[in-house]
DNA sequence: TTTCGATATGCAATAAGAGTCATATCGAAA
DNA sequence: TTTCGATATGACTCTTATTGCATATCGAAA
């Protein structure tokens, strides 16, 4: 008796959304989706300015962010190199690496959870 | 091998935030924790003016936050009363009752993975 | 030793969201 | 038919976040 008809999306279909982000005791200052992608393009391009192209966020925002994130942590999450011919370029320490994979696993677990929840709310919702 | 040491809290404890919502397909407007309190005290108070006072928002926020919602769902939550003699009231629909309940168990849902989640992250931090 | 481009950082300009203020509308009860 | 207080809504102000701009610093390679 299931019917395997593609979800049509109505104009008033409604949809679930979540952020999940990190923080230290003073509030002041987040880890979440944006920092994560950052870092994650940091490791790939090796550098701060590239990765903040990439993202689309202006190089000061990207910069705060990191600061924001090692202070939170209360560790470096890149070796950062200034001079040189290419005027410098970051890389992710050990700790930034493991930090992405926690990070990932929790997303995941987020992003089960939400479908798992999102049906049943909705179930709930039909019987108009 | 399981001590109960109270967790004692670092100035550099790392805390796990989260915040869901719903919306519509254009994500214009929200229906989040601040509209599900705001339905709870209409449906306890009788007044959309007194929700607003009572979670400490504007009215006009509170306003606009409902006429969001009901925009978003394409069904009213509320039916509203203006003029008499005490100017008027709201009272929430059996829809807006039925959403609050699902939303609730939406929320339980998170907060029950949640902790579970964020327990794995944590773990997977420490080893630093 | 000059050069080049990324890192580093302050600060003014803007944009987006929420709050404040003002004002209109409504209708049961006095 | 006057009154009172909540609903309704525009418009302006305030806050906070982000962008944008300017400017300094650094150091390997040419």
């Amino acid at each position: 008796m299931d019917d395997d008809k593609p979800p049509r999306l109505s104009k008033k279909d409604v949809f679930l959304n979540y952020k999940i982000w990190l923080s230290g005791i003073t509030g002041d200052g987040m880890i979440d989706e944006t920092t994560y992608r950052l870092l994650i393009e940091i490791g790939e391009l090796g550098s701060l300015k590239a990765a903040a192209d990439v993202q689309k966020i202006s190089y000061r925002k990207a910069w705060g962010d990191l600061e924001k994130a090692e202070e939170i942590l209360g560790y470096a999450l890149t070796d950062k190199q200034r001079g040189g011919k290419d005027g410098g370029n970051s890389a992710l320490t050990p700790a930034a690496l493991r930090l992405l994979e926690a990070y990932h696993a929790l997303q995941q677990t987020f992003d089960d959870s939400v479908e798992e929840a999102f049906n049943a709310f909705k179930a709930k919702l039909k019987p108009e």
